[in-house]
DNA sequence: TCTGGTTTTTGACAATTGTCAAAAGCTGCA
DNA sequence: TGCAGCTTTTGACAATTGTCAAAAACCAGA
């Protein structure tokens, strides 16, 4: 939980009074590896942060997963879609590691907000950078190869390759796992 | 201006002393066809609301203009990552009509947020929407056959095609424009 | 350590999309 | 009206990536 607090701090400061109403609404969850944090149409009700471990989301796509983000320690985790709009998620969310994460709900979320300006200030700033940072990986699935984005991600986020499987990876780059094969040969 | 506040009660009703502080602080731009609200190089300090008109924001890969989004009638238009990081813009924003905007520099909208939570409440709820939006393009990008993406937009943005010239059509699937003609020749 | 299952690699071939060049179509304006 | 310039379409071919199947490599549990 003190990742949590400490890993906030960056996006934006917090007085010791939101800190400590924060302390009082997330909840601590572990999950072992290969468990689901959230199975396809079910309403994904909270939003995690992820102290420690690693996950994926994925979803089918004519009969096959498609794995298109991973998360690692100090990364906000949710069905995105599905905690905004409270519909039924189309995506699954599963451990790739066993992990450590917190927990809050909407309610509490949004409460949080009513209680403290500066706790939707950090929503709202973290909103940009997550923005920002699909914005990146929009334009690098749009229009570049297979090849750029497989070096980016080596020059970006090395630490997936050393934590999750090629295959998924390969899902991740929207590219088959014999083409990243074939790519990896070739570097 | 009316636009603008009637648009944003969509997303979040405001009081009326945050709608009056609003009218304070944007200005209204006019620009032609053709004209430039941005170009590569410059620092984007504005965000700006597109009242009427169209535009279109590109830059530049290997010496070819690749289009990655349209802006029509009451959308949000600045270019992000250079609003809020505060750094050059890779890309250009240009005017594919007449249009009339309103803008607000960072500096003000800072101000507001400050004086007003419910604005920031405001844009904390316009980018949860905006998100889900890049998050839909994103997976089209990603996992989807040209053909797909094309008929999406078919479905989902058919204004695009009666306002938008197809090879900027193309780019903005990320498809060459001799594939998107093949396409539509086929439908 | 052995073994069964999973993941990754390799090969052959097919489908999709891109590139280049030329033709056709469209638009604005003198 | 007619021309100049720009956009879109068409054709031929090349490059990229996908699919299917089999082999190789890797891993976890008995």
């Amino acid at each position: 939980m003190d990742e949590l607090i400490l890993h906030i701090s960056n996006y934006h400061p917090l007085s010791k009074e939101a800190q400590d109403a924060l302390y009082d609404c997330f909840e601590q969850v572990t999950l072992s590896k290969n468990e689901y944090l959230l199975t396809q149409g079910q309403v994904c009700r909270h939003l995690y942060f992820l102290e420690k471990g690693a996950l994926r989301g994925f979803y089918n796509l004519d009969g096959k997963e498609v794995t298109h983000w991973f998360g690692f320690e100090q990364d906000f985790v949710t069905s995105f879609h599905s905690f905004i709009t409270g519909t039924a998620a189309v995506e699954n969310i599963q451990l790739l590691e066993g992990s450590i994460l917190w927990s809050i709900t909407k309610e509490k979320l949004a409460d949080l907000f009513n209680r403290y300006h500066e706790i939707e200030r950090l929503v709202r700033i973290a909103y940009e950078k997550y923005y920002i940072r699909l914005e990146e990986r929009f334009v690098n699935a749009q229009f570049k190869t297979a090849t750029d984005r497989y070096e980016n991600l080596l020059l970006q986020t090395p630490h997936i390759l050393e934590r999750v499987p090629l295959g998924y990876i390969a899902s991740y780059l929207g590219i088959s796992s014999e083409t990243l094969s074939r790519i990896r040969s070739k570097l």
